[in-house]
Order: structure tokens, then sequence, then C-alpha cells
DNA sequence: CTGTTAGCGCTTTCAA
DNA sequence: TTGAAAGCGCTAACAG
């Protein structure tokens, strides 16, 4: 290992100069500069970050916790994460909270011991881990899901304008007893779409009702049973719009168990994108949100806050794309 | 911050003895080890991570080197990865290379610099890669691929023997010009695959026939164009077997496209599961692998590894498993 | 079994 | 503008 001090040696100057030029620190003179570059280079050096991050308590890594992997809205925007923070020499480390609390708890335990530069996060239905978070963390941008409780950065969508669009669609159609499933009351993209839901509803002038909503978890045997108890329950819906894609799977399940045809007599959207949602049969009609771009953003907030830490929040909101494919055309 | 000399003090004993108790050295008396837990416990102490760092040389992190976030073949293994990990203490970087060597290139000297205590690598076609990794890097665990030229502690499937099985059971359902569409001819899983399928035919007496073979990229738009070349180049396959999941999407797209059934005219079977294979219309029939179960094993091996550095490599070998559905099924 | 001591390699005052 | 020196908090070699 060649250290700052063999530069320094070589460059006939002292460690703390070399650390100025390698920092870019401009009150070097520019001939020395030079010299310690050319031994730099020549010595094949580079820093010891685990030293740097001693001395500056802090490390060049980011957090991204995510409540569930295998998710794809998630990897798209853990892309975006990722290809902002590389740029910028940040490391990106995954967690996944698994939708669970006690998981997230232990991760912003996790993060905060590591000295984490900046965590992008989307928030479970705890708002204590929040603050917990916000409260020893340099830098945090809150994405996906919104919580009152705390504030911070944050990069959303427009989840009611786009639950608002499906379920305009789905009446357009023709579709006259839509249900909805949707998320955890606790959280925030489940009520907003619900609201949406319901926007649509009155502006169309059908009363809302309270038998086509079904409060569920955002997975997979979520959505299933969900839309098996809407069918045995005696609501008859015949349109459904569910509030995320996994849940829209899960549906999908169920309607094909019981022989129900797609888009008649059951009309379906999701929200959320399905990554081959072209391939499934009918094709499935989706809110699309701009997950890379979700991801992107946040990182780009992350950086900005690291920059200027006392700077005020900015919350920006992203919009959504109505993608009218076969599940819900007749 | 508490430090750790101030749980030495609290506890009347020395930093020294405070550092053997917390990091388990059973060399400490059990009447200064209980006080030195209950004044650590008292002041809410916890230990500074980059100290510890910069004195081991030597994070508490892994990373995952993996060529595609977005393939759910990945991102179930991550889980498994992450679980066996944090439980062990460990936190999991993510990196994504992207099926690009030189990305993969930067990864790798990211993961050096950054002293990461574990590495589990799906590699790219560049032994070089490898070669400097395991070079310079404590622990590595090669998972998916194989590398002929550096030997590392392995998790692989068998990939010949399901091709295998997915190609006699084309063959057992009647087909007779049965094409494959596999990866790069540099990586192994795609010369393995191609090699069960070839098995399979010459079991059954059949010829192998190059101009039903083609060599592409693992991507979806790869598989899509494949699929063109085969059904445009008179080769006339009656069926496809794709050697992952992301090309399998590509051809059959392709075949919907043209207006081709499934499985008549043309019989598909892919490589990989599909997270919703069951509501693709057909349903896929492909080969399954124990994604999550690859995971897992890798970051046993990786713990083993770190905890004894010089036993032999051991190469794990997990089975696939064949989940016939109705794109196969005449 | 325990304490003293000496760094890990870097950044950043402070003084020149 | 530059260098000397201190020290981030921890672990491990060594001595007792």
């Amino acid at each position: 290992m060649t250290t700052i001090h063999d530069v320094a040696r070589h460059a006939g100057v002292s460690a703390a100069t070399v650390s100025r030029v390698l920092n870019g620190h401009r009150t070097v003179d520019e001939t020395l500069a030079g010299r310690v570059r050319a031994a730099a280079t020549e010595l094949g050096y580079s820093p010891n970050i685990l030293a740097r991050n001693l001395r500056k308590s802090q490390t060049n890594l980011w957090a991204v916790i995510i409540s569930d992997v295998n998710n794809p809205f998630f990897t798209s925007l853990v892309r975006g994460v990722e290809d902002v923070g590389q740029q910028a020499g940040y490391s990106v480390l995954l967690c996944n909270s698994d939708e669970n609390p006690d998981k997230e708890a232990s991760y912003i335990t996790a993060v905060l011991a590591q000295q984490i530069a900046g965590v992008i996060i989307s928030p479970s239905s705890r708002p204590d881990n929040m603050a917990q978070l916000v409260e020893g963390s340099r830098a945090v941008v809150t994405i996906d899901r919104e919580v009152q409780e705390v504030e911070t950065d944050a990069v959303l969508v427009d989840n009611e304008r786009g639950a608002q669009a499906a379920t305009a669609h789905l009446i357009e159609q023709g579709y006259s007893r839509i249900a909805c499933i949707t998320g955890p009351r606790k959280v925030s993209t489940a009520t907003s779409r619900l609201r949406g839901y319901r926007q649509a509803l009155r502006d169309a002038g059908r009363t809302f009702d309270t038998n086509l909503v079904r409060y569920s978890d955002f997975r997979e045997t979520g959505g299933r049973e969900a839309m098996a108890d809407l069918l045995d329950s005696g609501a008859r819906p015949d349109a459904v719009f569910a509030t995320n894609n996994l849940m829209t799977v899960g549906a999908l399940e169920t309607l094909a168990e019981r022989g129900l045809g797609i888009p008649d007599p059951v009309g379906v959207v999701g929200f959320d994108e399905l990554p081959w949602a072209e391939l499934v049969r009918p094709s499935l009609s989706t809110v699309a949100q701009p997950t890379y771009e979700v991801g992107r953003t946040a990182a780009q907030l992350l950086l900005k806050r690291l920059e200027n830490p006392d700077e005020r929040f900015t919350v920006i909101t992203l919009p959504t794309t109505l993608n009218i494919r076969d599940s819900s055309r007749r």
C-alpha cells in the first residue's frame, strides 16, 4: 500500500499538501500541485477510503431503503439512484425493508452506525423510524410515499391524478361497478390512489360504495384474496382498479381461477407498469410511473442536500402515464 | 458520541478490555466483562464502525456484482445474499455491471478501494476483471457463471441438465425442428445450456443443425431479433428453447407480432422463471433455477471463506426444475 | 488476565 | 502558501 506520505516524499512536499491537491483545494501553488499529481500517478496512489471516512466521520456510501427488491418498480428506481450516485463518487447500499417496520428500523440503525452519507427511503408505516433517521442522518430523501410527521426532500408521483385517470377510463368504457383494491390505510400511496378513484366516481356523478373497496397489503397474495373477497361478497364488481402492480397480478390470478374473462365481464387497470405487461393476455392497462426518473431525481436532491445542508426542502411530484391496453377496453 | 474510552472509564477498566469484551474474546474475567457490558448499555455505546474499519483495514460490507438488477433472477438472488449477510453483521452493496465489462471493471476498482470484506459476482466475459478482483480481494464467490481462468468458490446450477430436460421435453411433445437462442459465446451459462440442448438432440437421434442456433446477448431485444432471424432465415423452427428469461420474452414478442400461435405451430420453453409465468398466455414453460437458494448458498460460502481463508475452494451445483406449462404442451 | 502503547492513513487546525 | 502536529476511535502486540 502506498500512502499519502509516500507521495509526499516522492514529490518533496508534506502530506498536508498532497491532501490539499488531491481534494481540489485551490490554495496550492501550481508547480507543487503538478509535482504532487505526477508523483501520485507514478506511484499508482489511491487514497485509503477507510482512513478518510474515519477522519471525516462519514462514508462515501448511500443507502436506498425500499420495501421490496423483487418489485420491478423499485429495481428500476435503484438504477436511477445508482447512475447518479456513482457519477458523484458514491456507492449504493441496497436495503430491503420488506414492508416490515421492524426490519426497517434495524436497517436505519445500521445506516446510522455506518455513518452513511445519504439515505433514500420509501418509508414504511411507522413514522418514528423516519423521525429517528432524519434526526441522525445527514441527508434523507423520501420517495414514493409521504410521511406527514417528518419533513424531508421528497420525490413523489401524482398518485391521485393517476388513479383518477385510470378510474375515469374505466367509467368511460362503460363499466358501472368499479372496485378498488388499495394498500394499507397508513401508506400515503394507498390513500392518495383511493382518493383519485373516489374523485373520478364523483366527477362522473357516481356514488362511492365502500362495498367495492378493499384495503390490502400491496402484495400478490393480498390482491388475490381481495379480489376473491370482492367476488364472493355480493358486491358484483364488473371492473377493478388495483393500486399497485403486485396486487394487480393477484387480482388477475383470482379472475383466471374463476374463469372470468377480461375485459369482459371484468375490466382491469393496475397501478405501476408490469415488466411484461404486453405479454400478459389480455395485455394489461396500467398507470405507469417514471420509476427510473424517480430514482434519478431523488439522487439529485440528495446530492444537493449534501452540498447544501441548510437549504429549504423541495418536494418534486412527477406525472404518471395511463397506458390503455386490452384489459380495460371493450 | 460516546467512545470506547468513556465505557472504559465508566467500567473502571482499560479500553483494550472493553474492546476484548465487545468482540467476544473469551480471555476476560467474567466480573470485568459484566461491568463492561453494563457500562456499555448504560451509556448506550455502539462502536464506531469507521474506526474499526480503518484499524482492521476491512469493512463490514459485502458487494454483489450482478449483470442486471432489473432481471428478477438476480433480485431474488440478492435477497438470499442479504438475508445471510445481515444475520452475520454485513451490509450488502449492490453493483450493477449491466453485462458491460468496463462497468464491471470500474465496480471492481471501487470494491477494492472500499476494502469490501467479500464479493459475490456474476462475472462478465472478461476474465482479467475476475483475476484482478481475486488478486485484490479477501473473499470472492462466483455465481451463475464459471470462469475458466480463475479459481474461486462458486455456486452454479446444473445448466446442462436443465437445458437437456427442456429440449427433451420439446422432442417428446413431437416438435421436430427445435431452435435454440443462446447467450454470448464467452459466457459459460450460454455454452452449457447450448450443450444440454445438443445432448438432448443427440440422445434422441436427431442431428444438430447450426441453422437452428442463434447466439444472442441475454437481453430482450436480442431474443426478439434472434427469433425474427430464425423465422426469416428459412430454418423453419417449430419450437424454440431460449436460454434465459429476457430472451424468452423477446422471442414471445416476435412470435406474437408474426401472429404465430403458441404452442402451435411454435412451442416455447425458456430458461429461468418469469415472475408471472402463469399470467402470460399461454402460460410459459420454464427451466426454473433456485435463485434465492443460489444467493443464500453463495453467502454461506463467503462466510466460510472469510472465517477460513486457506480452505480449498468449493463449487456447489444446484439442480433446476422443469416447469411444464401450456407453451410447450400440445 | 489486564493495561500500556503504538499505530491504521487521512484531514485539518495552527503557526510560520 | 506550506508544513508540523494532532487526533478521528479502534484493535492488537507486547509486557507485566
